[in-house]
DNA sequence: GCCTCACCTTGATCAGGATCAAACTCTACG
DNA sequence: CGTAGAGTTTGATCCTGATCAAGGTGAGGC
């Protein structure tokens, strides 16, 4: 298993810098992603405003905890978690992206970004200045809808987080971040039932309120149970 | 105290049916609510697409988990609070939401509201159709800058709140909610210091993942330690 | 005035998960 | 190959807040 990631790391870094990882117009997320709430024609001036940016590596910061706001960003391979250190000092994950996902958007209301966010792996990222955004969106209506039910789903998520730390045991937690997990891979077309999970233990207990003692032993128990075959992971 | 809550509601009822609760050009609650974006002859424009509801009693339905969305909704007096139904047939309280807060906006990513939103007092309500309010923005950038910044907020509320949830103690968490509640008050030039808490013990626990209990022994132990003097209840 | 019902407070006990502690497994690197 | 260090697993014990149970308070209705 070993060599395959650090040789697949590779592979994708070599494989991004010589497409660019090419265009919105050819990009497989597309179904996923902004463009689908466009005609084709209006994806090419989507196209025209995105930058693309040289791959993330593991633990390279996208944006920090207070930068000035100024683009959202469209994950396009990889993983990023979000994150904010609480007055105490104490780290908090507040989510994990992945591609086609759009990271940021708590950092329009105030001007600053209220999150760190981080790559978890090799990450490349295609950056979407907002006030272009908002400018593309006067044009095209279906754009700035589309951005309008990206953020209400966010905040839909969050809730669903609320909900899950506040009423759930620490079993339901992790069984429901595997099937969002789940379900989010099965969106890009991947196998729902054999996936790698990109984030640590210790990632995932403070996503979701509970130690990583809990976390190790209820994938251990959960083994036991026959539910899940874990190594580096899966359902 | 009891008299004066029964004349304080039918006062304001009646007081709300005279005027109509007027206009948002002279709404004392402009500077927080849409119209701060807007110039003036701007706010006349927003003003003529709001539309003000009879004021609803304690236990009325804003709307209803799964009700088709069509509009957001402004609270201009009272409170409101939103919870939805989980799987196992409980509630989850989301959010309260006070004068001058837009409720809703979970509702315009899938067409349908995520949750229900339950007026917790009388309660006067601007509703804001949506589809008129994305006419609107793309004539003004900034009604859809603040739309933007609105909906942003929010996620980085609830982002407070899975912090909160997840890593602080039933004390931390009782605290952060009064200092919330205390602060929301300032920005509407209330007292900060002196306040009703309009939900009940059972919906705070409810929000805060608590029971109903600890909540209580909680702020009986505020009480002794002289944080906070309460009844109906103040800080 | 009394009864009811909803809401809140207080007490006793229990349990899920945190904490403390130690060993094990990879991977990286010299 | 051996060592270092991060990440993970497992075990023993403790504590916070849940649960169960009972009594108190206040408002509305008859």
């Amino acid at each position: 298993m070993k060599p395959d990631l650090k040789v697949m790391a590779k592979e994708h870094t070599e494989v991004c810098a010589r497409q660019q990882f090419a265009d919105c117009r050819n990009c497989r997320l597309g179904a996923l992603c902004l463009p689908i709430a466009l005609a084709a024609a209006d994806v090419e001036r989507l196209n025209n405003i995105v930058e693309r940016k040289l791959p993330l590596q593991r633990g390279d910061h996208l944006y920090r905890e207070d930068d000035t706001f100024r683009s959202v960003y469209a994950v396009h391979s990889g993983t990023v978690k979000t994150y904010h250190i609480t007055d105490d000092g104490q780290e908090q994950v507040t989510g994990f992206f992945f591609p086609g996902e759009i990271v940021g958007m708590g950092g329009i209301g105030c001007g600053r970004f209220g999150s760190s966010a981080k790559a978890l792996e090799t990450t490349s990222i295609c950056e979407i200045p907002f006030a272009s955004l908002g400018e593309l969106s006067m044009q095209l209506p279906s754009l700035q809808k589309h951005f309008f039910q990206l953020m209400s789903q966010e905040i839909v998520e969050d809730e669903k987080l609320i909900t899950l730390l506040s009423k759930s045991s620490a079993e339901q937690r992790i069984a429901a971040l595997l099937l969002s997990i789940s379900v989010r891979n099965a969106r890009r077309n991947l196998s729902s039932t054999r996936f790698r999970l990109p984030m640590s233990r210790t990632d995932i207990a403070n996503y979701l309120g509970l130690t990583i003692e809990t976390v190790s032993r209820l994938f251990t128990r959960f083994a036991r149970n026959g539910l899940v075959t874990s190594n580096n992971k899966e359902i």
